[in-house]
DNA sequence: GTCTATACGAAGATAGAC
DNA sequence: GTCTATCTTCGTATAGAC
């Protein structure tokens, strides 16, 4: 039905405008006209106003990287981590620098006395990714505190040399990441032992 | 003299404010009142107003943070990545998640129409840190590629791992990432070639 | 030279016309 | 049920009183 397009597109619309904005300059009112829809409307699907729509948002990412992630990490954990940071690339590479990730950007600008579900959003985020990263180093081979430490790493590294990238208006940071990362996690899967870059 | 005393209260007041609410959130206004200055004359110090008073903030955390590493790095670069490492532990910790990094908020929150001064001095501190990791990596045997990439790794993580840690409202993510790096910067140290986690 | 008071626009949110 | 018009607050920035 229309209604859920509608609002599919104000969810979609405001992770792009997060990527790219941030969520205090992201307002509701550009929102509603980027998505083509009345201001009104904003209010009318999402009661609970901006941090609903930002964490509705975030949340939105997250499925989207579950997902990618889940696909790419049967494959192996190299292909995973490959996968991952391939998404993020085209990201900032397709917007020319513009855009990077509405998770980070969340945890970033959070305020202790706002309305938090922003927030516990993206560290759900954060812990999927996490989590689904130690399984599979789990699963091949790696050791239990090497797996969480190495797709914490993972997840940590990658989330800052997007931002990285964006500052420096290059996407070389991402790529030397991307090579230590693949290094380290050979590494983890061959040792039993954590140990590379 | 007194100019030079409110002048620097207010850039410290802008870093502080743009650690814990980011770029956007933080107003001049509220700067003002926050450093104990009057709103004039924080457009009588700063006249290219809210922009040139982020860059001198990153600009200063840029600093503060290049003289701790320098220090720290002379003793090895294990001791430079824990000093960096503890340097924003204490941030993360004694604001009980609330502060973060001001370069990196910039970073994040930047727009592309605006005036990009303060984005360009993010650039520069990662640049500046980058170097210095680098430096110290290639100085006590690292690969030059090892060392650059390694480098890099390092202030993504750690950039990375702290909005985490502030997402999570957890220190742990911090403490994993800390320990991971360190094993690949002795694993780079000790066999020339970069391997480890 | 310092600061108060204000201009002007845009923010989040809603009331009420269609 | 959809959307327009509006309320209130806060943003950046400045003009002009001390």
């Amino acid at each position: 039905m229309a209604q859920s397009d509608a609002r599919d597109r104000l969810v979609a619309g405001a992770a792009d405008m997060l990527r790219r904005r941030g969520l205090n300059a992201t307002s509701v009112r550009e929102l509603a006209k980027h998505s083509g829809a009345p201001l009104g409307s904003t209010y009318h699907y999402f009661p609970g106003g901006k941090s609903q729509l930002a964490a509705e948002a975030v949340r939105l990412a997250d499925a989207l990287t579950v997902r990618k992630l889940t696909a790419e990490l049967s494959a192996g954990p190299v292909d995973g981590l490959r996968a991952f940071v391939g998404m993020w690339r085209k990201i900032v590479v397709d917007s020319d620098f513009q855009a990077g990730c509405p998770v980070l950007a969340v945890s970033v600008e959070d305020q202790p006395d706002e309305d938090d579900e922003p927030r516990r959003a993206a560290a759900e985020a954060f812990g999927h990714w996490t989590v689904l990263l130690a399984d599979a180093l789990r699963e091949h081979g790696a050791a239990e505190d090497a797996a969480e430490r190495t797709a914490t790493l993972i997840v940590a590294a990658i989330e800052g040399t997007v931002a990285l990238c964006r500052a420096q208006r290059s996407i070389r940071p991402l790529d030397q990441t991307a090579e230590a990362l693949e290094n380290i996690v050979r590494s983890v899967l061959g040792a039993g032992a954590d140990q590379p870059n």
